[in-house]
DNA sequence: CATAAAAACCCATGCTATCCCATGCACTCC
DNA sequence: GGAGTGCATGGGATAGCATGGGTTTTTATG
């Protein structure tokens, strides 16, 4: 299996213009970002890998240029997301009692484990080894759209958990209902 | 296990605002202090300690060139922010009930241990010894950031913690309501 | 006021992450 | 159908950062 393309992805500013398209405020309100599909990148010997293109087209414009990481604790898989759900995960737990358990909890949980990788001149960035091992990445790592973020897998772990998740799904029928546009 | 590099974390960016307190998010101005992953470093013989150049980052241009630390009250940990958060917790602090018994407490735990630490020319601070003691921490110490704030633990006592709250975030599934960027 | 200890200041060093340039495939536009 | 461009990939050069230790200035002490 190799690294699959133009399989068209996130959505970041309006035009399928890349540059650095830019706006984060569009008008009314936050940016959309938005990841999508799936891409198959290889790492190379010094730990480097390219982000996706489309991924970062949808991450252009954020204040921090590269991408958040951290441990999923339920897969093992590593999260990724843009620097400001960070930023806005930080003021929700601002809103948490000062010094509580929780708050402590999901501190130590979730900032403390994540990493900040920055993208390098061509869109790279560099994987730590605690994350890489957590989800079991060596060769080539699965950059999964999911929407507002996204995960990286080790490709054959992932094409696993996707069967397993999609007969689940079969199964009980998961609904959704969506959610109208103002609210 | 040893120093970790690179993995860069805060944001500093943004204009040299100094006042206080503020705004944490207006929509492109205000400056995003944000403590994210985990640095292990080294304590020298004098007692010193490089605060991780990405948390310097989040810290410069503050009125203090330098962090803000004391004992943590729940854990063997030292806590750390920069002075514009101090300022920040005392403005909360006043809305207490004067002179009330809480109020009194807080003032006490909190500014009186707290201790000033300026960067020397290559951003290190030194680590003064109730401080350390309290933590347990005599080679190595591990800085975490939380967000807003940071800790630095004795790296084997924080692993512990880790997986501790960890475990407890899985248990009942803290979850947490993320705030939409513009509520 | 003199002396010792501690803190602030400086300069040196090694590692590695970051920057920069080069290559080749694949899709797109003309 | 041919050439150009976007994007993933490699590798070498450079600068940032953690760390050590010496020297001067400040603070505490007798």
């Amino acid at each position: 299996m190799h690294s699959q393309r133009g399989t068209a992805a996130a959505i970041g500013g309006g035009t399928p213009r890349k540059g650095e398209a830019g706006e984060h405020s569009s008008v009314l309100g936050a940016k959309v970002v938005l990841f999508l599909s799936t891409f198959i990148n290889k790492v190379d010997r010094k730990g480097r890998v390219s982000v996706p293109a489309p991924f970062r087209a949808a991450l252009a414009g954020q204040v921090f240029n590269g991408i958040v990481a951290f441990r999923s604790y339920r897969q093992a898989a590593i999260e990724g997301c843009g620097i400001d759900r960070m930023a806005r995960l930080s003021d929700s737990i601002d809103e948490l009692e000062l010094f509580s358990e929780a708050r402590d909890d999901l501190a130590s949980t979730i900032f403390a484990d994540a990493h900040q990788l920055p993208f390098d001149g061509e869109g790279r960035v560099i994987l730590p080894p605690l994350l890489a091992e957590h989800a079991g990445i060596t060769e080539m790592a699965a950059f999964i759209g999911r929407g507002a973020t996204f995960q990286i897998w080790e490709p054959d772990a992932f094409a696993t958990h996707q069967d397993e998740a999609r007969a689940r799904t079969r199964a009980h029928g998961a609904t959704l209902r969506l959610r109208r546009p103002d609210e």
